[in-house]
DNA sequence: AACCCGGGGAT
DNA sequence: ATCCCAGGGTT
């Protein structure tokens, strides 16, 4: 026999009582702060987001002050926290709940769907957290632990699973603080009820959680595999010109890093020579109005830049033309720049003592 | 329903 | 290497 509502919910927020981090976007209910806290952590660990968090509400006390920003300056403090789009959607959302919503946020759950890059989660996150109302969130956490504690072996990413997981969290919810429960839940999560090698022997639910009996603590959850990684092969055109400008280009279109800059870049099916690149019809577009010195192939081993679902093998080609060529941004400038984790990277090392 | 979207930390 | 992270949007 499992764990059965109250007494789940009532083991669960007093371990979290005892146990949850200082975090800052504990200190608050502004629904403000509540929603760009949630946006950052999608996918990204508290660890990783709490700095973004920190320099948003530095750049951006009020949802005002983040709609108008410029998207670029936006992108730019987001660098490096990656899914980009995210971003993209923070804006936007500032600008429409300035714009047409008296820079007032919506109060309950079905119209906080309504925001972009507001989805079911965010929506109860906010909902439960800002305005009381109880909503259940399903992260990746409260899959691990549910699945866990009441021994359920349906996949959390295929088929009905979402939805049976859904279920049982706002069963278990207590509506009297909503807020305090879903955030319980994910921390109990994160800090306690681990992916690997949980200490079971010490854990709240050991008396009663089903996997623990059953000694399926590491079968779960049950995640349906995601497909093999694709490798893709970048070659970056990185001009130099005498009086020491470069080009940069956005990238447009749907795919990776959608509106962030890089250098000109011509993309193959395998990595290529010297002569190979100044044969591709991408290289001679590239070429056509520029005056071209020298090509030099800076790191002849090629940089391994691993996303979730690919791998970039990635080469800079130096190319150097005169002064007064199409190069029109000073090298001391692309800083200013969003561009993604690789490109940086390269510039950080390229540019050191240059 | 399947696919796409980043980067980093833990194991 | 592999898995996962306070998921959401698009097709």
């Amino acid at each position: 026999m499992s764990i059965l509502n109250p007494h789940f919910s009532k083991r669960l927020i007093s371990w979290y009582l005892d146990n949850k981090r200082d975090l800052p976007w504990r200190k608050t209910v502004s629904p403000y702060h509540i929603w760009l806290s949630e946006i950052m952590l999608q996918q990204t660990r508290v660890a990783q987001g709490l700095p973004y968090y920190l320099k948003f509400i530095n750049a951006y006390p009020t949802v005002q002050d983040l709609a108008n920003s410029p998207e670029d300056e936006v992108l730019k403090l987001w660098q490096g926290l990656g899914y980009y789009s995210r971003a993209r959607n923070l804006h936007a959302t500032a600008k429409m709940v300035t714009e047409d919503m008296n820079g007032v946020f919506p109060d309950n759950y079905k119209n906080l769907l309504k925001l972009k890059g507001v989805g079911e989660y965010t929506a109860s996150a906010i909902a439960s957290i800002c305005f009381n109302e109880p909503q259940a969130v399903v992260d990746g956490n409260v899959y691990r632990v549910l699945s866990r504690v009441f021994g359920i072996s349906t996949p959390i990413n295929k088929g009905n699973g979402p939805k049976e997981f859904k279920i049982l969290a706002q069963q278990l919810i207590d509506k009297k603080q909503p807020g305090t429960f879903n955030q319980a839940i994910m921390e109990f999560g994160a800090r306690h009820c681990v992916p690997r090698n949980p200490d079971c022997n010490s854990c709240i639910f050991n008396d009663s959680c089903v996997a623990f009996q059953k000694n399926e603590v590491e079968e779960l959850p049950v995640k349906i595999k995601a497909k093999p990684v694709k490798k893709r092969y970048f070659n970056y055109l990185v001009v130099l010109s005498e009086n020491e400008n470069t080009i940069l280009k956005q990238r447009i279109g749907k795919g990776i890093w959608h509106k962030l800059y890089e250098f000109p870049l011509v993309e193959t099916s395998e990595e290529v020579d010297i002569e190979d690149l100044k044969n591709l019809p991408q290289f001679q577009d590239f070429s056509e109005n520029l005056d071209i010195r020298s090509i030099s192939l800076f790191n002849e081993e090629a940089v391994v830049h691993k996303l979730s679902h690919q791998h970039l093998y990635t080469r800079f080609w130096i190319i150097e033309t005169p002064k007064g060529s199409q190069a029109d941004i000073p090298i001391s400038e692309i800083n200013n720049y969003a561009v993604p984790v690789l490109i940086e990277n390269f510039v950080s090392e390229f540019f050191e003592n240059y």
